[in-house]
DNA sequence: TGATTATATTCGATTATACTCATATAATAT
DNA sequence: ATATTATATGAGTATAATCGAATATAATCA
């Protein structure tokens, strides 16, 4: 159970498990709404599916990354509590609001990279 | 809330917060509960007391330690999972195994130190 | 008062974690 | 086939966490 928290216990896991509340998301998606690292969010994923709080599934060149929806089912009270926290919590909302900036441009991963980065102001 | 985690995160910590259910204790006899040293057991209370997770009460020479009720009221799904995993766990059932038999052989914080450890066998 | 005891804290060593940069791998596209 | 792209991973570094031993502090007791 300290794996579990322990892997719980760091902000940039956090983001990314609120990000994937909305649904999948690539790796390349990731790291342009939370403005990091390749390298970093990648590193991060693997921490998660590691303790198996998200799956993954590869479509061509990319990797779509989701919660694990046994995770959720084993683990319920811990899931409400994280969704309620976040729903709480400005800088969660402030990523969930980047996500949605995301969405509506219509950008996808071909051409997320050439993304203006205007989309989020 | 990724500190509250990076606190959770540790299985020492866990065990102390587990003990620390079944009602208030001092310093010296979560050291002989879970078989660590007093430096130790101080540490992990101080980061549990810094994180509001427990609050603590002097009484003459010793330090009482419980879990603090406005934790489990402000973070109730989070207490609740914490109960329902401990309590499934082979671990925690045998520290609060332990914990018993130390109420049970009627010793306390003035005579703990002399105790023989036979009583938890 | 002086000795003892409980607890917190400091120190030093060890280990773990997170990050960046660079590279390896695997898939796609030309 | 070659170039390009997405992702994962290795190496190196900086920062943080953990632990035991020793010390500081404060309360009790003789």
């Amino acid at each position: 159970m300290d794996n579990l928290f322990k892997v719980l216990g760091d902000e940039n896991r956090l983001r990314i498990i609120n990000l994937l509340r909305r649904g999948e998301l690539c790796v390349c998606e990731i790291e342009i709404i939370l403005d990091t690292t390749q390298s970093n969010v990648s590193r991060h994923l693997t921490r998660l599916r590691n303790e198996e709080i998200v799956i993954f599934e590869k479509k061509a060149q990319w990797t779509y990354y989701q919660i694990n929806p046994e995770f959720t089912k084993e683990n319920k009270l811990l899931y409400k509590f994280l969704i309620e926290k976040m729903d709480q919590n400005n800088e969660f909302i402030r990523d969930l609001d980047r996500l949605s900036k995301y969405k509506e441009s219509g950008l996808n991963c071909d051409n997320i990279k050439e993304m203006d980065t205007i989309v989020f102001t």
